[in-house]
DNA sequence: ATGGAATATAACTCAGACAATTCATCGTGA
DNA sequence: TCACGATGAATTGTCTGAGTTATATTCCAT
């Protein structure tokens, strides 16, 4: 008569899924960032409103078949990245969208699981326009040694493996990690770490639609070279195309996503 | 024979202090969210270093004289915002500082409670003078009526009541977040406000070492008009020079306190 | 040395109870 | 009629104690 068919076994299975291995983001199987994570999900999505309240805890978890404590967990997960407010009497409800801290890393992976609007998306790469032209220069001025190795070292596996593997990606991450230490402002680093990942995930995709994309690792090098004998003005204007010819290919491939679905 | 100073009281007394009513940052009162903010804090003042393992959950929770429940939902949130990383056997350590996500409004109202350092406060009036005459530029080009009239009652409100008092603050508040509304772009939005709201905390203590400080509200409605008749130029080149002076109010204060620090 | 199995330790999950908070309702008095 | 205080109910919050699972370490065999 226990026709398990319940969700739980469904959370039970998420862990350690394809994607965020190689992501890098971990939620680790365990159950309560499992459930956050899909929770998550389903907030973004619209699944769950604003201003809707969660049914109460008691009912949630045992038709989700796990613990209070887990389910508590996770909402308690969702309510440090302002997605979730909790009373007592007046239960769990999900927070205006502007509270959401949609810069959260992994608010950001979960928004690029959920297809995010266009708007969402030119939204992003316009703070990038505004936020990394400008760390190019500031890293131009305040770069060491150790900085410029990090960055030709990433930017020489870049060339070896291009965008197409798991470790060319994480040599584009490095590249800009390191161009960001350089910038010597931890708060400017924080938010283009952010930021860069999501974009990067989304890489994943580009990739996946076709190989038919520019090689980044000349505009990379460009930035590279601007940043090596300090010029800022040059620094700054050659981040600046290259973020702009991110945002084409990228804005190319939602187009080719959407007229062709199935390639 | 209970000799009880055990600091589960301290903690229970935290709720609501007088700091989160007026900054509207609301912990609640909740064992757990206290116990988060206080963990935080101690990780920010470098209490518990990067790489430390805290004591395991039952010594942390019995030594704190709490439940498990409670410590654990604590960790989960000082988890949620990347500052610790559980793993069974391995314990629970302090992640690496770039790891931190110091752009969350909670984070970064918490750092301001430890005095953060000279450099850092410099960096974050770095990233907002990068973001914010930017934003200022977007929103003369995108502002409806709507965003024009919110603007110019906070503006009326910021006049009536000064920085001083708290309702003054809060519509410096509104007037930025409006702004940022203005810009139409969200992921903009959200770190305005989450720097915001720290400047603003900040702009406490300004106020109470002297106030011998200059009126921002002709700097404010500089801004404003330029937005209202579409110049972005001008909006870039108010805002910017608001933000220098901002600093450099900051930075005057921060002086006069380590030279007199009794005032 | 190297690879694999045993072990111990920590977080993880569970269950059930009780406490605390707060929203809503009702009643009372001005 | 309105304001205000007491009461009740619903929900989250907290506690306890148990068993489970993952994994770093150790030890053994190869």
């Amino acid at each position: 008569m226990t026709t398990d068919t319940s969700p739980r076994l469904a959370l039970r299975r998420l862990p350690s899924s394809a994607q965020e291995q190689s992501f890098g983001l971990n939620f680790q199987g365990r159950l309560h960032g499992a459930l956050a994570h899909r929770l998550g999900v389903d907030i973004l999505k619209g699944v769950y409103a604003p201003g809707q309240v969660l049914p109460n805890e008691i009912d949630s978890s045992s038709t989700l078949d796990i613990s209070r404590s887990a389910y508590r967990e996770a909402i308690r997960i969702l309510a440090a990245k302002g997605m979730v407010e909790s009373r007592p009497k007046a239960g769990t409800k999900v927070t205006e969208r502007k509270r959401w801290n949609i810069l959260d890393p992994e608010v950001l992976g979960w928004m690029f699981e959920t297809e995010p609007s266009e708007e969402f998306i030119k939204g992003l790469f316009e703070l990038r326009l505004i936020t990394e032209p400008a760390a190019a220069e500031l890293a131009a001025l305040r770069r060491t040694e150790a900085h410029l190795k990090a960055m030709d070292t990433a930017l020489d596996v870049m060339e070896a493996e291009t965008l197409a593997t798991e470790t060319g990606r994480k040599a584009d991450l490095e590249f800009h990690d390191a161009l960001m230490n350089a910038t010597g402002n931890e708060a400017l680093a924080s938010l283009s770490h952010s930021i860069g990942a999501a974009v990067a995930w989304s890489t994943r995709f580009k990739q996946r639609s076709g190989p038919l994309l520019r090689d980044p690792v000349p505009d990379h090098r460009r930035v590279y070279d601007a940043i090596l004998r300090q010029d800022a003005g040059a620094a700054r204007w050659c981040m600046e195309s290259l973020i702009r010819m991110a945002l084409d290919d990228t804005q190319r491939t939602m187009k080719t996503q959407y007229l062709e679905p199935r390639t």
